[in-house]
DNA sequence: GTCAAGCAGATTGTCTGTCATTCTTTCATT
DNA sequence: AATGAAAGAATGACAGACAATCTGCTTGAC
């Protein structure tokens, strides 16, 4: 046996789920940026107690997906240009990097799993629902962050996404950003199944500028 | 009156505090790897209640810094070398457009700093407390974050170089490691303070490269 | 009428105490 | 020696309580 395979069963604690269940909830948009989370409304609609909840808005801020300013409680964070900047250039650092590397080391199985998220996403573009087209796209960058080799690079990578989820629904709303989203997450996939490392990358950088250029004009535009 | 001063007085909390000891503690060394951190133990230890410990648990699970594993409670995480040179790829990544960036937009105040926390590392490298020796450093890279002009940036690094603080500490201790060290953080400052980005870049990358191959020797030692 | 002071309600920070569930260890049995 | 069961320890989760703080509103003064 392998020595460390973890076969561990982990039970779901009340604590996991309600993180995940508020995760959702914020990429969901459910909650407006700004807004405060109430302690004692999340406890009742989520039916668990006090400290539990207080024990996931920890997680959930320490992950930066929401605010705690002391005796204020838990809200909302509204994200600057300046902040999504930011995090669109650090994203495009980790991204480029996982792109170039993915290209070298996929597997045929893994190759076959990127084209079906990419088919999912030319699905998700056809259709009107911008919350599927970010869904789908999130789903391939993650394939590809998956065989890049680095779980770390995985991690970062799937956190920073996260935080700006938001912005990207709104920059994919915009007249004609899916369908050229998905010419150029074409463009990776093909350059990525040719194994052609520079190629992967330029198409990659190439991406993601056009996707903060969208997001700044969604955003100039007061959406 | 600027619009986006933050005047707010954030007062302390118990939980931030309690993050902010157990942080420091796990720097230190004071907590072995692969050990358990016995909910009650620490309330007394603290002086808090378990309710207050278990929040401060939960956002340095978050952090990576502790793992929670549900009914058997939080430990401090064992990290493989896979996992250490992940983590070090990743760092090298970022820090390297850090030092990049940072050459090319640091003012003469923060330079100055920058010398000054290159003076502590030296006195600290003739030391022979290799905690200081990491700590140093340590305020040597912040200076470097802190004006590459990207705070995500310098956030997720900081966070990165927090899960790798033992085994820096290690491989700091080997033998002729801390002079090496000097002598690149030397050339990594001085390729900043002339402006020269494309050195700046490469002094760094070789800087992270000799780390991580003297955590690899450290590791291997058995230290 | 406007502005400041103060008060009441709402919300968070923190603690104590409780109980079921799960894990760990020890001990007895085969 | 390996297996199994039982006792002890630790965590997961909840309820309830109270002080400190914040927020919004009313009141009062100018």
């Amino acid at each position: 046996m392998p020595p460390d395979l973890n076969l561990r069963v982990l039970p779901r604690t009340v604590q996991q789920e309600t993180v995940e269940k508020l995760r959702l909830a914020i990429f969901s948009g459910v909650f407006e940026p700004g807004s405060r989370l109430i302690e004692s409304q999340l406890c009742v609609q989520l039916g668990i107690s006090r400290p539990s909840l207080r024990e996931a808005l920890r997680s959930l801020a320490a992950e930066r997906l929401i605010d705690i300013v002391p005796n204020r409680g838990p809200s909302i964070p509204t994200l600057t240009w300046e902040e999504v900047t930011a995090i669109y250039e650090v994203r495009e650092l980790l991204e480029v990097e996982a792109a170039g590397r993915c290209s070298q080391r996929i597997s045929g199985e893994q190759l076959e799993a990127l084209e079906n998220t990419l088919h999912g996403f030319e699905k998700a573009a056809a259709s009107k629902d911008s919350l599927a087209r970010v869904t789908t796209a999130a789903e391939f960058y993650s394939v590809i962050l998956a065989n890049c080799g680095n779980p770390i690079l995985e991690e970062i990578h799937r956190g920073l996404v996260a935080r700006i989820s938001l912005f990207r629904s709104r920059s994919m709303s915009l007249e004609g950003r899916a369908a050229s989203s998905l010419a150029e997450m074409t463009e990776i996939y093909e350059a990525i199944a040719a194994g052609d490392e520079k190629a992967a990358r330029k198409a990659s950088r190439k991406h993601i500028l056009e996707a903060m250029a969208a997001t700044k004009r969604s955003m100039d535009s007061g959406i």
